[in-house]
DNA sequence: CTGAAAGCGCTTACAG
DNA sequence: CTGAAAGCGCTTACAG
């Protein structure tokens, strides 16, 4: 360990006090420092490499500088990475350290307090916490001793702020973007379990078929687990099926529409010619690794991670105003939607 | 903010010094407590609910109890997350905090050397340097000043120790097991961009027909970009050359290999009966998601995290040797391989 | 077995 | 314009 240099041995090399080596450093508001010294200072503090150190800062202001995160079962959800980054930078422009620590999907609520304590002790600034597979969420009481905001999921309590993707509409704008281009029997390819993107998605569907004034359709929709095998079946099912064929698949997730691609090309079908097909989540590689590329409803979760140290920052800057926040989905065009009835066939 | 309760508040309630508190609760060694007072101690610091504030045992232990992991562009490599998942845990294990900094892929050595002195500021007790596309690199000296190791490039010094996958024996391994079920037309689909990477599988190739005595043939190998696109056209180059076919075909990467099945359905073919296809990476959902589920070399993130802290642990204990460490890359077995010549064809 | 006191490296009223 | 001093909340020789 090279004994780093301190205030005061800026203070001495200098010939001025710590008080005034702190000022110039800080430019402390409303403290004039004579240009001559204050140069002086500067120089020396520039010579010698002088870093203050943040954790002796930090216990006389009482205030940390840093931001905790945390994450659920992050292993099982692919995209906390774009959580994590988005966070990160925007911590990194408001001059703050993210800390993460991770919880198991199945901790209880024993475990999470824990976690939040851990972050406490460290006199974090503020802490985020980001859920999945949760509509509501009633995090740990102590979460609400310093800003807080909800990634994910909504506080039970509604006392702390939550972001969540608004999955209704995107799932809306992508299936009006079917109808725009002359679609009117668009299957669905739904998922069977009960998470938060299930209700939504499904709305957003209906929403935009109503809209249309088209009749949603039983015969159109077909379920399967949430992975390219069920989405392979549940395409399948709905190509088997009597009567008129879909001339554009919605798909739950891009996992389930690489098994529609599956499906569809077992059926001696082609995208976007014979079926259009969307999918959601905008998941890497799968959306520009299928051919031709998937369109699909991309989810904000960099957005998120940004927005909640955004949040984080209002609060310590005086926002009392706790809120539910949904953050748009956008469409991301690739090659897999073409206007209806362009197959030659 | 509610004012948390303080060492000394929990001295004045059990009616004993800070000193004691602080002994009990630290269970300082060689400090024998009168067990009635001990146990007076620890029920008030219970009924309290007292928390030691750690940033001030920080200042005096000089001792943060955090751990830097400094990442490069994250958010391109979809793996790093398992990075940050290994190493949280592994922090978690030994007590200690995780802060994240994620830099630019283009950032310059001015940019990288601020990232290493922020998180010197913050004091912290090692620092995890993770990059990614660099075979050698040359972190910033500060790095030196605390307890460090690299993840993914060896140091240009050979004085920081570090952590890499050991590509080489992942893509012999996969060979092998090629070579093992009889087949000895084994293609490989190559990338082309020179990566840490690229080599090693290349060699990892070459070590596995060498060893079985099968003469690499330049028809055998074509290379492609390393995308979903790039794979499909390499195959379909190796499958259009005339000559014999290729019974099994080694990929660079799982997104090659998505665009590899592409190319093997297009020529009619079904994996695995009439070509095995192995993939590298064992990147999800891919992996699983393609049909059949893609035999594929897996990527140790998750234990290079874990190994990184262990790591800077035992450094901090006093190990002062710096090495190299390679982690094997295990293959993971789906249903993309059969037997040479099981095809009824 | 227990406690008074120093000190980690800063910032910040306060005084001059 | 500048500095002496207190104090953030702990730990740890040291003394008794």
């Amino acid at each position: 360990m090279s004994s780093r240099v301190r205030i005061k041995d800026v203070a001495a090399e200098a010939d001025v006090s710590v008080t005034t080596v702190s000022h110039v450093l800080n430019q402390t508001p409303h403290t004039r420092v004579n240009e001559e010294t204050r140069r002086r200072v500067l120089d020396v503090a520039a010579r010698l490499n002088y870093r203050p150190n943040r954790v002796a800062r930090s216990l006389r202001t009482q205030s940390s500088g840093m931001i905790g995160l945390l994450t659920e079962e992050f292993a099982t959800t692919p995209h906390a990475g774009r959580i994590i980054l988005g966070a990160q930078e925007a911590a990194s422009r408001n001059n703050l350290t993210l800390a993460i620590i991770n919880s198991a999907l199945q901790a209880d609520a024993v475990e999470r307090r824990d976690d939040v304590a851990a972050l406490l002790d460290r006199q974090v600034d503020g802490i985020i916490y980001a859920t999945v597979f949760h509509d509501v969420v009633s995090p740990p009481a102590e979460l609400r001793t310093v800003p807080s905001v909800l990634i994910g999921a909504r506080d039970r309590t509604r006392r702390v702020s939550s972001v969540t993707p608004d999955e209704r509409q995107g799932a809306r704008d992508a299936v009006r973007s079917l109808v725009a281009l002359g679609h009117r029997r668009i299957g669905f390819v739904a998922n069977t379990t009960d998470v938060p993107a299930t209700r939504g998605r499904r709305l957003g569907y209906l929403d935009a078929l109503e809209e249309a004034g088209i009749e949603a359709d039983p015969d159109l929709v077909a379920e399967g687990e949430a992975e390219a095998g069920g989405g392979f079946e549940a395409a399948t099912a709905l190509l088997d099926r009597p009567g008129e064929r879909p001339t554009a698949i919605f798909c739950y997730n891009d996992r389930m529409a690489m098994g529609v691609y599956r499906a569809i090309g077992d059926h001696g079908l082609r995208i976007p010619d014979d079926i259009s097909v969307i999918g959601f989540d905008d998941q890497e590689p799968i959306a520009s690794g299928l051919y031709p590329g998937l369109t699909t409803v991309s989810l904000p979760h960099y957005e998120m991670g940004a927005w909640a140290v955004d949040s984080l920052v209002s609060q310590r800057d005086g926002d009392r105003a706790a809120g539910t926040h949904r953050l748009p989905c956008p469409l991301v065009h690739r090659g897999s939607v073409a206007p209806v009835g362009v197959s030659p066939a």
